[in-house]
DNA sequence: GGCGTCGGTCCAGATCGTCCAGCATTTGAC
DNA sequence: GTCAAATGCTGGACGATCTGGACCGACGCC
């Protein structure tokens, strides 16, 4: 799926998207038109969804983020769904299976903050909030290495 | 903390980071230098952490998510964190409030490499697993706008 | 008013990216 | 086994981009 040389690429880029080329290039021993070439094609197989960046909430003044677990009432599960993605504070929310029906990542600049806008959901949703407390794991990739799943 | 500018400049980043200081410069109506120099304060403030690639587990086989809340068994806790760490699968762990002291998610290729993973903290901690079925919100900072929350 | 600082521009030399032609290796058909 | 096509790489040339320095104006502070 990934050769050894693709892996290297997307370990340097991960640390640094913003690496040239050329130095792309003689980290893996390549000329840079391959270089070039590799990424084109990375992003063409979606394996590269986007070359972004990574901001600190805490620099933005959200010094606060917290876990949601959202039970829509029965029949608002699309209201709840809809007021959620337009919350531009939810920075994260995905659809389980259980109980829980969503479970999302809240930025808030303060208690009063999240207060307010769970507010905005009590009246469509149960929902249950652990604050975070410490980050062992912040985002990052699944491992790139061996993708021999299939492979005897 | 942020001027227009820089939201504006952190906007076009985020959507993609390989921009070149030339484009954003036109895109904000400033000259090179002044960009350059703005990104690297912004680094320097913290407010831009990395930049980085976003890779879609999918492509890499990774078709299966899931959420996971970890209670440790009384004195495992550092064992515990220790070893979810250490396994690369885990994308992200958080440290919340509440009775659940750990909450993190989870890459992998089958229903099979779940289980297994899982049975490596099986013995230290209890856990609670959903699935993912869907990502209403894919990872997204918090917003940039206006940071006014101590001006009145 | 004088002065330092901050944030900006402009310019030139250095660096980088892209395009293209050409070469080696692999693949598949016969 | 051989040929042709496809794939993936290289090197060089040229245009685009980045970087560092000189300079400038606005602002706040003695």
């Amino acid at each position: 799926m990934l050769d050894d040389l693709d892996r290297r690429l997307l370990e340097s880029l991960i640390k640094d998207s913003r690496t040239s080329l050329k130095e792309l290039a003689q980290q893996v021993g390549l000329s840079s038109p391959s270089v070039a070439e590799r990424l084109r094609r990375l992003e063409d197989r979606g394996v590269i969804r986007a070359f972004t960046v990574e901001i600190d909430p805490q620099a933005l003044g959200y010094t606060l983020q917290a876990i949601v677990r959202i039970r829509p009432l029965p029949g608002k599960l699309h209201i709840v769904q809809k007021l959620i993605e337009e919350i531009p504070e939810f920075g994260e929310c995905d659809k389980v299976t259980g109980d829980d029906c969503f479970v999302a990542r809240l930025f808030v600049r303060s208690i009063g903050d999240l207060d307010k806008l769970l507010d905005r959901i009590a009246d469509k949703a149960e929902t249950s909030t652990a604050i975070i407390k410490a980050q062992p794991i912040r985002r990052r990739p699944p491992p790139l290495g061996a993708t021999a799943s299939s492979k005897p």
